[in-house]
This record gives C-alpha cells, sequence and structure tokens, in this order.
DNA sequence: TAGATTGTTAATCGATTAACAATC
DNA sequence: TAGATTGTTAATCGATTAACAATC
C-alpha cells in the first residue's frame, strides 16, 4: 500500500497538488525533466521553495537535469491519493450535492462516492448519475455498512450543524463541508471547509485591491 | 460606499468568514456580546489571535463584555462583501457550473451571476435557474457590455487553460478556478483556486493522521 | 572541465502566542 | 472596588528565502 507521510507541513502539503496538476500538464507535452527554476516561475514560488517543499516527498533530482517529471508524477500520486481508495458519502442532493457526488475527478483521485443522502423526501428516489437519493434514515446503515470514512457536506447553511450531527453519529471520521457555515463536532473527527464562497471574496479582495493599485476607481 | 482594507494579511482575512459565519449563529440566537475568549474556542483558535484578527477591522471591544455581535457582523460583512456587488459570469454548464450559476449564497453576498457559457453547442440554450446557456462566442459582448468583473472556470481540467484564455480575451479581471488544474493568466489577472479536490485530499491526510495517531489501521 | 542545479544549512521574514498595562 | 477583558507590545514559533558546498 502506497505509503502517506504524516508529517509534512500544512503549507507544503497544500502546494503538492499545484505541482501535480503542473507535472501532469507538462507529461501530456512530452517533457521529461524540470528544474525547481522552471516549476517555480510557472507556480509563482521561488526555486527555494520548490526544492524544499519536494525534499518533504521521495523524489531525487539530479543536478543539472532537475526532476524526472514521470518520478514527480508517480510520486505526488501516491503522496497524494494515500494509496487507497476513500470512500466518500455526500450529504444535501440539491445541484451541488448532484454535482459533487457525479464529479469524475474525485473517482479518478481514488475517492469512492457511496451514496447520496437528503432530508427531504421530494428528493428522495431522485436519480444522481449511477445513484439514488436516498433518506437521512438509511445513512447511519450505509456508513456503517460501507466503513465509509468522509462526509460531504452540501447542505444548506442551516442545517449544516444539524446534517454533520448524523454523519458523526453515524460513524463517520471526516468531514468535507461545502457550506459556509461553521460546525463544531467530536476531537476525532476531521473537517476541512471548502470555502468557496470565502475563495470567491478573497478574489473579489484581490481585484479590489489591483485596481487600487493601478489607481482605477471601481468600474460603474 | 463601504471601504474595503487592502491592507489585511492573508491569514487574517481567510479567517474573517470564519468569525463572520459564526457571529451570524449566534446573532440568531439572539446572542449580543461575545469575548474574544468565547469565540476563539468555538472557532479553534486563541484568544490573541482572535483580538489581534479583530484589531484589523474597524471594531472596538469593550472591557469586561468583548465585542457586541451586531456590530461585528456589521462590519464583516462590509469588509468582505466589498460593500459593492461584484458581477461575474459562469463559463461552464456541467453540474458544478450549473450548481454554481444558480447558488443563492453568492446572490446574498453580492455576487451577481451575469451569465453561464458553455463551447458545446449540445448545452448551449438549456435552462438554468432564470438564465439561459449561451456560447462562447457571445462570451466577449456580454463581459465588456455588463463591465463584468469576475469568471468562474467550472470546466473540465483539459479545457481549463482555454477557457481562462477567452475570459482574459474578454477583459475579466479576476477568475475563480474550479479546475484543478494550474492556469496561467497575465500579471492584471487575479486567480484563486477552489481546490475542492485538493480540501477532499486535505481531509484524507487529515484522517489518516488521527488513525495512525491512535494507534488504528487503516480500515479494511 | 566548467557551469548548472541539487540538497541542506543558515538567515530572514511574518504569523501566532504570551504577557500585561489600560479600562470598563 | 475587584475582576475580567480589551488593545498592543514583546517573545516565540514556523515558513520562506538566501546561500553555498556537493555533484552531475
Amino acid at each position: 500500500m502506497g505509503q502517506m507521510r504524516t508529517n509534512i507541513p500544512v503549507p507544503v502539503l497544500r502546494r503538492l497538488p499545484k505541482y501535480r496538476s503542473y507535472i501532469q500538464e507538462l507529461r501530456l507535452r512530452g517533457v521529461e525533466w524540470i528544474s525547481s527554476q522552471e516549476l517555480a516561475e510557472a507556480l509563482g514560488l521561488t526555486s527555494s521553495t520548490v526544492r524544499q517543499d519536494l525534499s518533504h516527498v521521495d523524489v531525487e533530482g539530479i543536478s543539472k537535469r532537475g526532476y524526472k517529471t514521470e518520478a514527480l508524477a508517480g510520486v505526488l500520486g501516491r503522496e497524494l491519493g494515500g494509496g487507497r481508495a476513500w470512500k466518500a458519502v455526500v450529504v444535501g442532493a440539491g445541484n451541488l450535492g448532484c454535482a459533487l457526488a457525479t464529479h469524475r475527478e474525485f473517482h479518478e483521485q481514488g475517492f469512492d462516492i457511496r451514496g447520496i443522502f437528503d432530508a427531504s423526501s421530494r428528493v428522495v428516489g431522485k436519480k444522481v448519475g449511477a445513484m439514488v437519493v436516498r433518506g437521512m434514515d438509511e445513512l447511519r446503515r450505509v456508513v456503517k455498512g460501507d466503513a465509509v470514512d468522509i462526509g460531504i457536506l452540501a447542505v444548506p447553511a442551516a442545517s449544516a450543524q444539524d446534517a454533520a450531527d448524523q454523519l458523526v453519529a453515524a460513524g463517520i471520521e471526516g468531514l468535507l463541508n461545502m457550506a459556509c457555515s461553521h460546525i463544531r463536532v467530536p476531537a476525532h473527527v476531521a473537517v476541512v471547509d471548502a470555502r468557496i464562497l470565502e475563495s470567491l471574496q478573497e478574489l473579489a479582495c484581490l481585484v479590489y485591491l489591483a485596481r487600487s493599485k493601478n489607481g482605477v476607481e471601481a468600474k460603474a
């Protein structure tokens, strides 16, 4: 089984997917070697940061040539996928929940969506890809029975805490919170906030900043 | 018009939405005052961090009582919304694109989706909420005509760069990239990666870490 | 060989935390 | 008043960057 390192600093961990997607692109273009300098330029980092980051990962570069893209792609895939298929369920069968439940890239990256659930009887029974939306009363059985690791929370902010409680009660170990809402869980459950709205707000701040730097007043 | 500060450190900026959603919840519960200590406990921070963070924002606490939730909610809303409606378009009318185009919370938080576009003639004309999917040939006219600020990129990784290029050519100033793919843009265009897959991977790492800490071997 | 590039150690920078006087 | 809590300054911690010997 692939070894996932557990001692990589979070900032590094967050950059690894960036490296991977860029390396993937390079491989498609037939590029076989890449230096820390080139990687840094492409991703907006310093070559120092790149070399430090890659030192956390089981790959060796070669002086004067850099890193082999094939080796990098392999090791980053193993590192990030954790070498295993993670099982997940989606709670909330609105537009976003359905989109996530059928998102191909999740499956390609080792996340296996085992079901989609919704509290509303109006959507229970609806087909979503190859799945059928089930009621929350079935959540526990599926999570326990399939040994599901992760719950993806795609419900409105107002029901996020309630849905989270049910997932935790069902025995889930990790929660991806798509809602823009603070949820509380016991210490043994990991939570990551997807922060879509927050990303949009960050972007708005950046645009605003860029405009004021250029002395341009806001449009309109 | 609301003043958005442009000199707030990024880590602080990223925590502000967390404060806001929690404060929002407190207000619904009728809580009028909150201390830095209580905020810190609820959000998993230190009271020191909370006070430092709030010092970047135009709000004053009162000794022995803390901060007024109403004042906090107001100032955080202004700070994050930027006091203006940002105009955005969505490119990519797959599940994710449609979900984002009709996402209520975006509108509530001051993001006005002015259109949804797709390169495939098979989906052009499809209804998405109150909108109709348009072809990429109309993108430029809409972006220029409506003075659209932001483009939301919800296309497959393989077409992300191409779609980004078209948005940039149309005159967009900021890009929210939902694809797990590295895109390059001119320096005057801001990009924020939504990192959904990455969040899921981070979560998997956390779950893995928690298990190994507890000496529990991976399930199955 | 000479020059480029790695891996790693040391220096810098910035964020978080601790501490405490001011104040309600 | 006495005690709690802010706002802010100083100390600590960790991440990023610079520098450079090793090496291809």
